[in-house]
DNA sequence: TTGCATCCTGTACTTGGGTACAGGATTACC
DNA sequence: GGTAATCCTGTACCCAAGTACAGGATGCAA
């Protein structure tokens, strides 16, 4: 598969291939005798990989660890392992969660005592939007 | 009070004072013989106005947006009021819990699962992360 | 073999919210 | 009046995760 099938058959742009590839994500595929890339099917599991992992809240840096961690570990056997590294992104979810619900709770306050603009409230004790 | 008093005061680096006043959201203060901006007490409490909105998760476009109405509400009086804006954040701030909610039930189901690394995971299909 | 689609590389730009630095000018304190 | 602290402007840089573009080279079909 060239690059353009295999962009499409991840539903991902062009240019994320290549960037991926200088990210180490993505192994460098073969070439053309003219220098074109041309891929294997793996590279469309490795892309429906990344994006899952994304999807979870894992940023590329984690990504690239977590698949380096894949290729390595049956050698080293240690680390930054699928399940050590969900348990963290856990919690950060989880403070996020509980971060957006005080939030959320503020901004019903807020319509629920009729807040007109900031400045009045910046001026008013009764607002309940703190002012710290 | 001077810049550093007022950045000081309201816990906020110096440079974001000049940032804020780049971007309209901090009056051009008065300025000594010399250049030296003199700010009044009224700049602590836009600073702390505007902390307080972004906590609740307005942009600064956002902010920017609500101190302009709220100087030209008594004019126009209609459009980008605290009332519908908050409405708006409030709807936004409820996707991204929906959103963080699944994110952290599939995290919870991978790691019950025990998943060991996304290679396996991707060709397993018990695995409880997605993978479109 | 011609023409057009696709691909190549390298570089710069985007968004959001700042932060850092260089090289001067000014102010405050003693 | 000296000297240290603070301030000025303008520009460049940081993070993440890409996206866009220029200017050329290659691939494929008729």
């Amino acid at each position: 598969m060239r690059s353009s099938e295999v962009a499409a058959a991840a539903g991902v742009n062009l240019q994320t291939l290549r960037y991926y590839e200088r990210r180490g994500l993505l192994d460098e595929p073969s070439r053309t005798l003219g220098g074109h890339r041309m891929y294997g099917p793996e590279a469309v599991t490795t892309l429906r990989t990344i994006k899952a992992a994304q999807r979870l809240g894992f940023t590329l840096a984690e990504v690239s660890d977590l698949l380096d961690a894949t290729r390595h570990r049956h050698r080293h056997g240690e680390g930054a392992d699928l399940q050590t590294r969900a348990r963290q992104k856990l919690t950060d979810v989880e403070a996020k969660l509980a971060d957006l619900t005080i939030i959320a709770e503020t901004l019903r306050a807020a319509i629920a005592a009729g807040c007109e603009d900031l400045e009045t409230c910046a001026g008013n004790p009764t607002c309940p939007i703190p002012f710290p």
